[in-house]
DNA sequence: CAGTGGTCTAGACCACTGG
DNA sequence: CAGTGGTCTAGACCACTGC
């Protein structure tokens, strides 16, 4: 005898939501959207404006399930998806979590390399050296990475990170300058922590997402003094891509990885 | 008014299974399964012993729910595993279908170097080029990567990859010499597709996933003269282990790939 | 049209966490 | 103990495929 709360969609009756506006004429299908579908989009939405914080918990199932007028299952299912896109975080009897980069667990989640014994604890933390942090403009590669003109302001860092005193890895970043207004090399070099973590607690910004683009490459005279080597030690070139919610992306990053005591390990489904 | 098919594991009556024996005295939980892990592994042994074969639909949700004595949704979150792990695959109307490295779609899914444009179908498939195919014996390290013991038989590929025509992979391959009876240069140049496909339809052996180690190298001679290029281009080391059903590692194998004009793609979650 | 996977619901009960 | 996520069921109906 339950009301019947319409058990499937009436075109998305939610707030206007562009649900598929991705390429112009190219698939015309009805674009019927399930439930937990439309529930995960909100749920989302909730994320992205900061009504949940990151490494807080969220509202229970049944209360979600209440909000949305759903039944448990699908509210379920939406966070079921979320949670495998490393958005949210289960914990049995405690709740559901915004993920975050600053839990010890889950820290260094978007860096591969690891060193050749396999244990990434065996040897503690990186000892992070900033070298620069300046403003400067969008060259035409930086900009098409993080979406915007060529010539707009970004942010560059420059740093060396080391492993047992030994320099490792020497990255280069570029950031749009105004959601980090304030960066400072005094900020990156104060902050105890992985770098994802400041852009959350600091700025507000949570990557989620991120794609690497790999290549060897040989370094150039500045490489070398930097990360201590000879010109002819062949490198890894990590160029990475970061999102955050919604696939904008934030943040552009070239590392290049000594790879004699390290390997980058990739796992394959 | 149903037969209350005992709705909890019964410790798992299952044949006789060992589902917890990684490392030794760790934990020591009471290792509650519940039911539908306790399906998902008959249906991993039924995929096993090759009831099921590749590209083959496996029965329906219902018949394999009266099979198993289970409702329909418990069967349903065993497959839905089984499928984000790749084991199967779900096509709605049609059926759930055992996964297979011969289907044009998901082709060379292990391979993750792409050309510049980002584009694989831009360059067409590659050329395959069979330099050497023998018996040999298995090192130290090929026998921990393989799981026997140093000095067992293997065989022994060395095949070079091109892209219109230009050489770009190396690799250097070594299989179990049991599974594996029967392998030869001849079979490898003849079989028109992705090695893969051929170890499934050939050997019985599907690849299920795999584990790379990725470093920056510099080639030695030979090497440089099989891919034709020069002693100082960097090139990436991709040293893989492949493994079949239960983790039983089946292929180890080393790629040096030329990242002149393209690179290997990952994905951060 | 029948058969398949996909969605949704409602309700019962279990496992885990913390007070 | 209450509250949370996790499992399981039974049943209804939808979307897709192919005959």
């Amino acid at each position: 005898m339950p009301a019947t709360p319409t058990p499937y969609p009436e075109s998305t009756a939610a707030p206007s939501q562009d649900v598929s506006t991705t390429s112009a004429a190219s698939q015309q299908t009805p674009a019927f959207s399930p439930l937990y579908q439309q529930i995960k989009v909100l749920i989302l939405q909730s994320l992205q404006v900061g009504e949940w914080k990151p490494s807080t918990a969220i509202p229970s199932e049944v209360e979600l399930a209440v909000r949305f007028k759903v039944s448990q299952g699908t509210v379920r299912k939406a966070i079921d998806e979320l949670a495998s896109e490393n958005l949210l975080l289960r914990r049995q009897g405690k709740g559901t979590f915004v993920a975050t980069h600053a839990e010890r667990q889950i820290q260094y989640r978007f860096l591969k390399l690891i060193p050749d014994n396999g244990d990434p604890s065996s040897e503690g933390p990186a000892q992070r050296q900033i070298i620069d942090c300046k403003r400067s403009r969008a060259s035409v590669e930086v900009a098409r990475a993080l979406a915007i003109r060529q010539g707009d302001a970004v942010l560059q860092v420059r740093r060396v990170l080391s492993f047992a005193s030994t320099p490792t890895i020497l990255e280069d970043l570029w950031l749009p300058a105004a959601p980090f207004k304030g960066l400072t090399a005094e900020r990156l070099r104060d902050y105890d922590g992985p770098m994802y973590a400041l852009f959350e607690t600091e700025f507000d910004v949570r990557m989620v997402r991120a794609e690497e683009k790999i290549r060897a490459v040989l370094p150039d005279l500045e490489q070398c003094a930097l990360l201590k080597i000879s010109a002819r030690s062949p490198l890894l070139s990590v160029e990475r891509t970061a999102y955050t919610y919604n696939d904008i992306p934030m943040e552009m990053r070239r590392g290049l990885y000594l790879t004699n005591k390290h390997y980058y390990r990739n796992a394959l489904n």
